[in-house]
DNA sequence: ATTTATACTTTGTATGAACATTTAAACATT
DNA sequence: AATGTTTAAATGTTCATACAAAGTATAAAT
């Protein structure tokens, strides 16, 4: 906070810069047993900017209830915002190990496709650039149990030779340097219709549990999009959640 | 919004009373099909307020995916889908209509049971202690959304004489003492059965997002089992997840 | 007909100001 | 010692204003 100085040139809005210089300050030790934090008048004052464009970038850290306000007093990072986070966010087939489920692929299949609209716009690429796209049929030995497509971001220098039966937020990590971070997800329920009835080995008709998820770097960028479709029979998605 | 008017007198800032009203708004079926919402200025010039509160006000529903804006063009309502974020747990009254309206109970009942099996070994209860079961029907105006059935450990002192209409937890934290702090969720897809596609105003074999849900203590006691049954076709479970 | 320029609309950013409300701490009173 | 009272500090609310940036629609030019 000493040292950061606002860039009136920069082409980023001074509440964004704010917003980063924040972000970092949350992350010091000293804030992280309560303490306060530097007061909005104070931050103004020592930035040269308004205190109204201080309050723009921190009540997005309040909103994301990294930071909590309160009248009177002041404002101090969230207490437990690590445990408000879900404690163990893994790859599937992690999350399969650690119960001693061994899974095994039925099918895996690599190809490059243009991305339609929704990808495209999510991934911000341009018309013409085509992604990979990774489709995955998952299960026990008994029978499969979900299938996946997933469409990754070119910036991930995955190709279509690469090995991908291995874990592969592992692989990202080490062979090309990518952390994911944030995973976004929406989970509804839709009926199976005949061509994943067919995968899924279950009946027209019958419960799949749709999963849509987005895998982001730290810096909130989309890396995967993924659509899982899990046969509610045999699938349970399972959550802990802490509140504060 | 058009008989829609400001109380300045009123103890309820006035961001919060043009949030409520935009949460109505967002209800009404013009605006469910991407059809642009009134724009800043014309809000607020229409309340005779400032065009900052206004924005305040929305910030908020922007923020919670409700309201998506676009510079030079307006602002619209996000999908057809109510979303619940997990990462601001709260209740699901107070999630909904917390300062908003819109949420409303179709019915509740309360009961005094026998527990199950598996509810009496979750609550480590003796035979023959009963438990306080509340069942209610929720959702919007244009109809019923989820149907819930909740289980009361014996220790919340709860009883059949409750008003159980207000939001929950706080009432258990201010009169009973008892802290919520975790939420174990396990979620599944099933199609709906005759009585569910009954309540639900759904069809027999329509999907239905299914969440079993734990509510725990601080103690990681348990102190809820709620079963809450969602028409697939109106709500999707949404969720950030933080790697750590 | 197509492109280009322009004006307009709408949200985005930023400032400065004023007053309200809540809290904690210091102080005074009983 | 317990209880009020004042005061200072911090966030909360609200306003008016100005300009920037992005998209849309229209008019002009090619």
């Amino acid at each position: 906070m000493e040292s950061f100085v606002i860039n009136h040139k920069s082409p980023l809005p001074l509440h964004i810069q704010v917003e980063a210089m924040l972000r970092n300050l949350i992350e010091l030790p000293e804030y992280q047993n309560g303490k306060m934090f530097p007061n909005e008048v104070h931050i103004a004052k020592k930035l040269g900017i308004s205190r109204n464009t201080v309050r723009q970038a921190t009540n997005k850290l309040v909103y994301e209830r990294l930071l909590v306000r309160k009248k009177g007093v002041g404002t101090r990072v969230a207490k437990n915002n690590i445990t408000t986070r879900l404690n163990k966010w893994t790859s599937f087939t992690h999350e399969m190990d650690e119960k001693g489920v061994s899974f095994k692929n039925y099918t895996v299949k690599v190809s490059r496709v243009f991305p339609d609209k929704e990808i495209q716009q999510l991934f911000k690429i341009a018309d013409g650039i085509k992604v990979i796209k990774l489709e995955r049929l998952r299960g026990l030995e008994k029978g499969p149990i979900v299938y996946f497509i997933s469409y990754f971001h070119p910036a991930t220098g995955l190709t279509e030779k690469e090995d991908y039966s291995q874990p592969l937020y592992e692989k990202l990590e080490k062979e090309h340097h990518i952390t994911v971070a944030v995973s976004k997800e929406g989970i509804s329920a839709i009926l199976a219709n005949k061509k994943l009835a067919a995968k899924l080995n279950i009946s027209e008709g019958d419960p799949i549990l749709f999963r849509k998820r987005v895998v982001c770097d730290p810096g909130d960028r989309p890396i995967e999009y993924n659509l899982g479709y899990y046969r509610a029979d045999s699938f349970t998605y399972t959550i802990d959640i802490a509140k504060d």
